[in-house]
DNA sequence: GACACGATGGGCT
DNA sequence: GCCCATCGTGTCT
């Protein structure tokens, strides 16, 4: 299971999203391993984009206007994590939200973690996916070429499920792009409307 | 220091 | 489809 290198991730943040479907991402701890296939990322534009959270540049948001290739791990509802990657080249900011992976190792981990056994609900859901992989805000920063936390390599995009979309573009901006991809694993919360398109 | 709210998920109707 | 849990973060005073 070969990692994906730094320079993967230090493109524009939409190639990186939409390139990232269907990679396998990995989780090794002493508990033990856990990998599933991204079937559903988000892309945050940085400073051009309204939604991101480097929109503005805060203590929290400036991890995404650091190196590529690294975890950027938040809180939010009080209760919930959410992981992103960062991209684009160090000095600009981006990231690419990780909205749910197909299990594929370690599901009896991932089920304790989360507390249901039922594999349809460990990883659909960036809050799931943190939880099955037990990531939280003290995985902030952890580097993806070297730390407990990777991208394979290898890719599996085949299958008439793969989908994206492209959704509120707002003209001023040009920003932002959404990158999905429909399927039985994705989270089924928030699908943006818009036509489908096949990528990979 | 105070306050409003969110890149969510689970439970219930 | 609605409501709620729960608290870090950003913004305003």
């Amino acid at each position: 299971m070969e990692r994906l290198p730094r320079d993967f991730f230090a493109c524009p943040t939409l190639e990186v999203a939409e390139s990232l479907v269907g990679h396998t991402l990995y989780r090794s701890t002493a508990e033990g391993l856990v990998s599933g296939r991204l079937v559903e990322v988000e892309a945050y534009c940085g400073a051009a984009d309204p939604n991101s959270h480097a929109f503005r540049r805060t203590p929290r948001s400036s991890i995404m206007y650091g190196p590529p290739g690294v975890l950027y791990v938040y809180f939010t509802y009080g209760i919930h994590h959410c992981s992103n990657i960062v991209t684009e080249s160090d000095g600009v900011a981006g990231a690419v939200l990780l909205r749910a992976v197909e299990p594929l190792e370690g599901l009896d981990l991932m089920a304790v973690r989360r507390g249901v056994s039922d594999p349809r609900l460990l990883t659909k859901g960036p809050g799931r996916l943190c939880q099955a992989f037990g990531l939280s805000r003290t995985d902030n920063g952890t580097d993806l070429t070297a730390g407990d936390v990777w991208v394979g390599t290898e890719r599996r995009v085949e299958g008439a499920v793969h989908r994206s979309y492209r959704i509120g573009v707002d003209a001023s901006t040009d920003q932002p792009w959404r990158f999905y991809e429909a399927g039985p694993w994705t989270s089924g919360r928030k699908t943006p409307p818009g036509p489908a398109v096949p990528i990979g």
